[in-house]
DNA sequence: ATTTTTATTAATCTAAAGGTTTATTTATAA
DNA sequence: TTATAAATAAACCTTTAGATTAATAAAAAT
């Protein structure tokens, strides 16, 4: 089951470390009739603007339909002539770069947006990806890198550097590891509640009221007022609210849908 | 699968595409005491347990100290042995791997946790990521990757093959794409309120009843139902919990840290 | 300069929520 | 068999929440 080493030489590069396997570079094909990958350069400074798509049009499949020097005209551009790429400068000024993707992905013209920044910054990756870029890459990095990128998103995948993707994720976890502490301590009252209150509460968790989680269990309302005072007890609570917000901040709610999933 | 494309050798895979850019493989120094990296499997299948120690025992550099075919003993020996890297099989039966990295990762002893499985179930990578794992490798994949993985997770990288690493990503962003949705969207309810009603619903978020909101504003508990009124009339809801779960699932304690950051 | 609108304040009244006790039924554990 | 825990429900009472109306001051529009 597991193959023996030393075999490895070319293997050893190939196996792993990636987002990204195969080296598509090798494989373009240029014969076919395969229609040239559009794509959209949004930048405030025009120079810049006017290198980057210097440097695509180098590349016989690749074709710059238009340029943006700012965020609404770019939508506006994205909007018309549905782009396959955008490649998105995110230190702009007015409108920032992440609200600015944010919204082309709300266009859903099926656009992939690549960042493009001068900042490492893992808060900003993550930010990035969260919001749905396809990739983020640095400024300072080789050409080479940004046509890689380009002709990996276009087959579907994520493009982000060694070092950009070792960032993600430390803070990723980061992120999540608060959450984790909360969610998985075994120490929250939420064990504590019966079938039947855990019922109750994730129905006023949604924001019913007693007479309406009184007919969705098909039980009287004093029977509710019982088992939110049992809960109330338990959560260490005083009111409805309070009970709603200790459910969300101890993940009663993930919870519920573990139960179901597994 | 991956290891094709013939020439790969080093250029495009070194060219980033990765969560581990250096070929550290390639670097090991076996010459200086560099001490052993202590290893610790855990796998409910012995026979399996075995197959591996002898394959991670043939490094140099590595040395098994310990296996166990369950959780409990595993966590036992952790904390007695404080191991470098513990391979968990997350397919085991009893109490289940996810849970058992939680754990491990809770006993904050410095033992990174690489998960070892059958499966490349997305929400299973994301979860295992999410709870602290610092590689996720699958059983069907070549030997070399599994040491290939230990040395990259040892110089503190996280170790995600391609494959499993878009997996993540998508899964990833899925996740994230309904909370962009609302959190993002500026055609929020929650535009409308005053500043007075702001103060008012996030004393409310946090648990507070009209009573106490009014000592904290320092205004009468009738004031605080006229703004609360208002505040339901605006967000359209019809009560407190609701209107506390409104902004919760509008971003609207987010909103208010930006505030402040910004 | 005046109306108009908006934000903040507040009192009154009704409906709902919350606290307490007691009681019945059913299933489960000792 | 007898405790024990869970789910159900009612009666009683107190407090809080929610709806309605209205006064005041400041800002905006005419």
């Amino acid at each position: 089951m597991w193959m023996s080493k030393k075999n490895c030489a070319c293997n050893m590069n190939s196996v792993g470390h990636g987002i990204t396997g195969s080296a598509s570079v090798y494989m373009r094909r240029e014969t076919e009739f395969t229609k040239k990958v559009k794509v959209i350069l949004v930048d405030d400074n025009y120079d810049h603007l006017m290198g980057i798509r210097e440097l695509i049009n180098l590349e016989t499949n690749f074709d710059v339909i238009a340029t943006a020097t700012n965020v609404n005209l770019a939508i506006n551009l994205i909007k018309r002539y549905q782009p396959d790429i955008v490649l998105m400068d995110i230190n702009m000024p007015e409108k920032d770069g992440l609200t600015a993707i944010s919204e082309i992905e709300k266009l859903e013209t099926g656009a992939k947006v690549i960042a493009l920044t001068g900042y490492d910054d893992s808060d900003l990756i993550f930010r990035a990806m969260k919001i749905g870029a396809k990739g983020y890459i640095l400024k300072t990095m080789a050409s080479a890198q940004l046509i890689y990128a380009i002709e990996e998103v276009m087959q579907g995948k994520i493009y982000l550097p060694s070092g950009l993707s070792s960032r993600f994720f430390e803070y990723f976890q980061k992120t999540f590891k608060e959450e984790n502490k909360t969610a998985n301590a075994s120490e929250t009252l939420l064990q504590y509640l019966t079938q039947r209150e855990e019922e109750v509460l994730e129905l006023l968790t949604l924001g019913y009221n007693y007479k309406e989680v009184a007919n969705k269990l098909f039980i009287s309302d004093t029977t509710v007022k019982t088992h939110v005072n049992n809960i109330f007890q338990k959560l260490q609570v005083s009111d409805r609210t309070q009970a709603v917000l200790y459910a969300i901040n101890n993940g009663f709610m993930n919870r519920k849908k573990l139960k179901i999933a597994i």
